[in-house]
Order: C-alpha cells, then structure tokens, then sequence
DNA sequence: TATGCAGTGTACCGTACCGTACAGTTTAGT
DNA sequence: ACTAAACTGTACGGTACGGTACACTGCATA
C-alpha cells in the first residue's frame, strides 16, 4: 500500500496523502484529524490535497474506497476451501471474522458511522463490497444445497444468522474499543462453536416431537434443555 | 420521559434540557449539534446548562446514561416468558431486537462509536447495561440447561452466539443508515428463524456420521448439503 | 540555458463553536 | 412586600479548522 512513484510525481504525491489520512483517521478518527496533520505527515502542500481529492469528504471518500476493497478481497475468491462442509464453513467464517475485525475495517466502520450522513454513499460501498457481496454468495450455495422447509426461511436470511452467528458480539465489543484485541485463538475458537451449532443446534427440550433417541448423533448433551422454562 | 418539575426548577430545566439533546442528538448527531440549537429548542440558558452538566461531554454522558437506563428495562425483569423452550427463546430474542434496534439505542450507539475515546467510560457503561447483563443471565441458565460436550464450548460463547445470530446483520444495517426502520413482522420472522437454526441447525452434510434416517424430525430439507463442497 | 508546469509553503479569510461573564428578570420563601 | 437565589439572554474571548490565494521552487523538456 505504502509504495512509491506509480506514474508521476501526482500520483505518488496523492498516494502519500491518502497513505497519511488513513493512517492518521485510524489513529485519531475523522474529525479530529486536520488536514494541517495530513499534510504534516505526507509532506505535502494544502494546494494538492485540493487539487486531488476537491474536499476533506473527498479525501474521506477515496481513503475508504481503497480500504474497503483491499480488506475484503480475501473474500473474493472462490477458490478457498469447499464452502459447505463444515471445514468450509469454518475458514469462510473465519475469513469473515478476520476482515471484519482489521484495524482497517473497524477505523473505516466507525468513521461511516459517525460521517455516514454526510457522505451518504461511502456507507453503502462498504457495506455492499463486504458483507452484502458474500451474503448473497452464500445464499446462492444455500439455495443449491438446501430444499426449503417451512418456517426456515430463505437461503438469504439462512446466510444473515450465520454471519451473525459467526461474529457474535466480536465487533461491537471492537467497535466500542472494550477490548484491545482478539487473539487468533480466540476467533478460531468462537467460529468453530458457532459453526458446529449453526449445523447442529445446541438440541431442543425433549417435551417436542423428537425423543431423545431420535438424535443419535449427539445424545447425551441436550438432556434437560427443557426441564428449564420458568 | 417529557414531564415537567419533578422537583423545583432545576430539576425541570435539566430534564427539560436532557430531552432538548437527547432528540437532538438522535436527529443531527453529536458533533453536529451545538450547545445553542440545544438551548434554542429547551428555552433554557447557557448558564443554567454549564451550572447541571459541566460541559458538552456532561451533557452527553448524562444523556446517554438516561437512554440506556430506560431502553434497556424491557429486557431486565425475569417474570417474562419461559427462558429456554423454543418460545421463550424467540421472546427474548424479540425484545433484544427491538432495544438493539430502537430509535434512542442506534442513535446512542453511533455517538458512543463516533466520540467514545473522548470519553470512554460511556461505552462500557451502554454494553454492560445492555448486552453483557443479557449474556451473562443467558449463561447462567445455559450453564445450568446444557450439560457440557466438547467443542461446544462455554454457555458464555453460546450465549453470544445465540444474540448475534438473532441480530443477525439488522443492527449494522441499522447502524449504517442502510435501511429505512424493520417491520414488526420482518423483526418476528428473523428471530424466529434464528431460534430454530440456534436449536435444530440447519443440518449437516449426510457424509458424517449421521445418516439421513438418523434425523426423522427433518429428513429431506437437508438432502444434499454436503455435495457442495468446492 | 530558457521555459513552463507541477508541486510547495504560508498567509489569510470566514465561520462555527465551546466556554465564561455579567447584567437583568423571574420565582420562592418569609 | 422584601430579599435571596435561581434562571435568562446575550455578548464576547479564544480557538480551531476548512478552504482559497498567491508567490516561490524544482524538475523536465526543447
């Protein structure tokens, strides 16, 4: 990200100032990042910075962009891991977690949804280049994979709960800066439990339909689920 | 919440002046919104505001501890539904959704994100209140429900698992200024959707142990889930 | 070397806002 | 009715910032 010259003394010039906004909205947020600090820290002149990106949004809008498609491109390509064994499942998740969770992406998010009403469409970009695009990936192998049941609903909403479940509370606890940051094992961890409940469940009280030895897969482990309502 | 003299006038002006930031917070932000449009719309005066709050950030913690305080109480009396057969799950999981997603909690929760380093201790005030207390009582019942299996990990986890995928994406969505407001009923028919894949799964590819036969409860809907593999 | 353009550095303008000061006005208690 | 305290309204200081203007410099080409 951070390289030289592409073509010109312009282009190397606005990388810099778009090197230095990133760096420096991630440190200190948006509003309290002046553009006397930008241009500090990229050695530029205020005239350039106008002349390439027009405005304060501007700069914003394109320091996103760049962000926001450079930290979800690991999930662009199809040719990971099979995508609905539970192996599949897992590294997607984890994949997803991990882009999710990126410095990057939790600076950007915080900033769209502080300055999302004055730039209206940085917020839809993010959203759109990330989450969107690989909810209706999944929903699209969901779809292929599952026959419809009543009262499941539909391979798009199927996809919603498993992002969902898949981060868990992980990024708001990020975003409202109450953890300093999330340990490998941790992540692989939580994702690997979603993972095995989104396929299985944690197991219904046995005062349903099923009986206990209609899950022979997992017995013992939801034994008194039910004896619980109060 | 918009109630006059609790006791003597200082009293009335503060709530008058709490309500007067707490809707203008909630239309324009809190960066956006200056001490005068406040004072403009609560008649009071300048002075009267720094004499209750101190400063802008006072005014701000004040109010934020006020809306989380009350959006929060749907969720903090146990005589509700039963908590761990299906409905009660679905109950509870409709009640998070609706406090997660309320007007007051989104517009809390984009100032927390956009000013909490400025004053940090709000933050963990908003998750601890809301989603931390939630959890922890969720926990403690799945600890007593749920006996424990390998790799399923702590009620702790589950419980989290179980509140992200009954969010699901709504709240980002929310957050992001994406989506206009939930209905009632999309609201209804994600939880319960949720609940059920959080109880049964969606199921697992038949080229694991389990057989199609082994699951009488949900035979066909999970027919070829495991040919997908990629 | 001469020329022109791209980039620099800085000074400046207008504005917006937080926080304080202070004189005037209303309310409550005696 | 008198007085003290609470509240009002406004004006002002200080500051910070976004954006513009402009003179200056260095580099590349003819």
């Amino acid at each position: 990200m951070t390289q030289a010259k592409p073509q010109g003394r312009g282009l190397a010039r606005r990388q810099a100032m778009l090197d230095a906004a990133r760096e420096l909205f991630l440190e200190k947020g948006f509003e309290c990042t002046s553009l006397t600090d930008i241009l500090k820290r990229s050695k530029g002149s205020r005239s350039t910075l106008y002349e390439q990106f027009g405005s304060k949004a501007g700069l914003l809008r394109a320091m996103v962009e760049e962000v926001t498609s450079t930290v979800w491109q690991l999930l662009g390509d199809d040719s990971g891991p099979c995508t609905f064994c539970e192996a599949g499942l897992i590294e997607l998740g984890r994949r997803f977690v991990y882009s999710a969770l990126a410095p990057e992406t939790i600076a950007v998010y915080r900033i769209i949804v502080a300055e999302g009403h004055r730039v209206p469409e940085i917020a839809e970009f993010f959203f759109n280049t990330g989450p969107r695009t690989l909810e209706h990936r999944l929903a699209e192998r969901f779809r292929a994979a599952l026959s419809v049941r009543e009262n499941v609903g539909s391979p798009e909403e199927i996809a919603q709960i498993y992002l969902g479940a898949v981060l868990g509370d992980l990024h708001v606890r990020q975003v409202l800066g109450l953890v300093p940051h999330w340990s490998d094992e941790q992540i692989d961890s939580h994702v690997r439990i979603a993972v095995g409940i989104f396929l299985d469940g944690v197991g219904r009280p046995p005062s349903r339909v099923e009986t206990i030895s209609d899950r022979p897969d997992s017995p013992k482990e939801i034994i008194d689920l039910g004896s619980q309502l109060g």
